[in-house]
RNA sequence: GCCCUCAUCGUCUAGUGGCCUAGGAUAUCGCCCUCUCACGGCGAAGACCGGGGUUCGAGUCCCCGUGGGGGUACCA
């Protein structure tokens, strides 16, 4: 028999990590197993789900790489299926109506100690079956309750192992409300039924739904599903994962130029490990490893610093042309077209690359290269230029002298460089900072002779003549207050 | 309250009764490289939640606590 596994999110807000992670373990086991994967999903709360959300959930998906073999489906769609289940159980005796007045039940439950479906129950059976029908006949609104049969609810889960719940602890739930809608509990039965689905992995947060909806299965005289309840994802404080800690959503992290496969990477190794000490995998890799038995039982905390060192060793992986185009997206105005000579940017990626966690990073360490219109960052200007101007612009015009005759290489403008700092009596070090600065406009940024080379002679003897411009005027200014 | 569930370095994890003097990764710190920042290399520090059992032997099995999470809806 093949695996049929689904993915059955709530369009009720973004596509959560959490969300995010289940449906990659999902999609992981039918890659590996060559299961199907169904989408469906569920927008029975109306209120709350709107064609919107489903649209966000969907390009997460399909940003992540988790593609789907058949859906998505919609549970709204199948309300009359889950109606009629709901009705056949009533016919048969295996639930009841219930005319009951919810506030009072509750009432009375809490007065009495007891559970509110017990007292339903009660009401119900005292009713009886003929009266239970005179007041339906009449009109009488009621919701229909599943009566949850003596004995054990029984099922296994990939995670858990066998898990056994005595029916005591299951209460009669409600199937289907007054107003005639199907509830969660059994859409989710009438739908994985439906749709063939053989294994239910989701959410730990459903492991004690499971035996009421187990019940169900039984009967509705459905084949039970196995299930895998995966731990749930943890904010950096172990609490739940919540606005509170940033980004949550999937898309956030995309825009903070986090890659998809090193975001797939990192979900998947929450809560699984190959069992060998792997941890940059490709998608390839990990469909290749991936065992359902390998599954965890702990919750994990979603480690933000961990996601992006796992994602520049991503983005050192990916070939050099899909990053140009980044490049290109990132930035914008004159110099952009720079970027359209392959040599040069190429060379331009072999500097920033190891320099760059996130393709946000990526595009910023760019940006002195590629546009003219520098950003000078104060403290670097404040530090290498202000505290003495005078120096930083003796020693700026000698490297613009010792740089004039020599060849534009690496090693020739080391030797020049060297040479400038010598004559002046200083270490490299007191002309190469000024120079990063007029250079690129911060403080920090690849070797300094690579920056020159990157640049060129042209480009890089304007950036040292405006700044030394800036210079001239900042030690007129020094000059008057002085006097 | 009741029911369920989980528990190894800060974090992600390896560990399925002797291979554990508890391994790896990340983060942190130090050193090296060096013009800065990264990368890289080397090194340090850092954990079996507590208590009882079982056993020749327990991180690993059992029980009880404690702590976290979930459920207990005419939400999903």
């Amino acid at each position: 028999m093949t695996m049929r596994l689904r993915f059955a999110p709530s369009p009720t807000g973004y596509l959560h990590v959490g969300g995010a992670r289940t449906a990659v373990f999902n999609w992981l086991l039918a890659q590996s197993a060559g299961g199907v994967f169904v989408l469906r999903i569920e927008d029975t709360d109306r209120a709350r789900s709107s064609d919107e959300h489903t649209q966000v959930i969907l390009d997460g998906l399909s940003w992540l790489g988790v593609t789907w073999d058949e859906g998505p489906f919609f549970q709204s769609e199948g309300v009359e299926r889950h109606r009629a289940d709901a009705l056949r159980l009533l016919a048969e005796g295996k639930a009841y109506r219930d005319f009951s007045d919810p506030e009072q039940v509750r009432a009375e439950a809490k007065e009495r100690g007891m559970h509110p479906s017990k007292v339903a129950r009660e009401q119900a059976d005292a009713l009886g079956a003929d009266g239970s029908d005179q007041r339906a006949v009449a009109g009488d609104p009621f919701a229909v309750r599943f009566r949850v049969p003596d004995g054990e609810a029984v099922f296994h889960d990939l995670v858990h192992g066998e898990m056994r719940f005595g029916s005591d602890d299951v209460d009669d739930l409600v199937i289907l409300r007054s107003d005639g809608t199907p509830t969660y509990n059994l859409a989710v039965v009438s739908d994985d039924a439906e749709q063939g689905i053989t294994l239910v992995l989701r959410g730990d947060d459903h492991l004690s739904n499971t035996p009421k909806q187990v019940l169900l299965y039984q009967a509705l005289g459905y084949a039970q599903p196995t299930f895998a309840h995966v731990p749930m994802i943890l904010g950096s404080d172990g609490k739940k994962l919540s606005k509170r800690h940033g980004a949550t959503a999937v898309g956030d992290y995309s825009g903070q130029g986090i890659l998809p496969e090193a975001m797939f990477n990192f979900l998947a190794l929450l809560g699984w490990s190959p069992g060998d000490d792997r941890e940059f995998m490709s998608i390839e890799e990990l469909t290749e490893a991936f065992s359902a038995d390998r599954l965890l039982k702990s919750a994990s905390v979603f480690d933000t610093e961990k996601l992006e060192w796992l994602n520049g060793r991503h983005l050192a992986a990916r070939p050099t042309e899909e990053l140009v185009r980044a490049l290109e997206e990132g930035l914008d105005g004159p110099g952009v077209e720079r970027l359209g000579d392959p040599v040069w940017t190429a060379a331009l990626l072999e500097l920033i690359k190891p320099r760059s966690r996130t393709m946000n990073d990526l595009v910023e360490q760019a940006r002195p290269f590629v546009t003219d219109d520098l950003a000078f960052d104060d403290k670097a200007v404040e530090k290498h230029w202000l505290k003495s101007p005078g120096e930083a612009r003796e020693r700026l015009s000698a490297l613009l002298e010792a740089f004039s005759g020599v060849a534009w290489t690496h090693d020739e403008l080391e030797s020049a460089l060297r040479g400038a700092a010598a004559k002046l009596e200083v270490g490299a070090g007191k002309v190469i900072h000024p120079l990063r600065v007029a250079l690129t406009g911060n403080m920090a940024s690849p070797g300094i002779f690579d920056v020159l080379v990157q640049l060129g002679r042209e480009r890089s003897e304007q950036r040292v003549n405006s700044a030394l411009e800036r210079l001239a005027e900042a030690g007129a200014e020094e000059h008057e207050s002085l006097s």
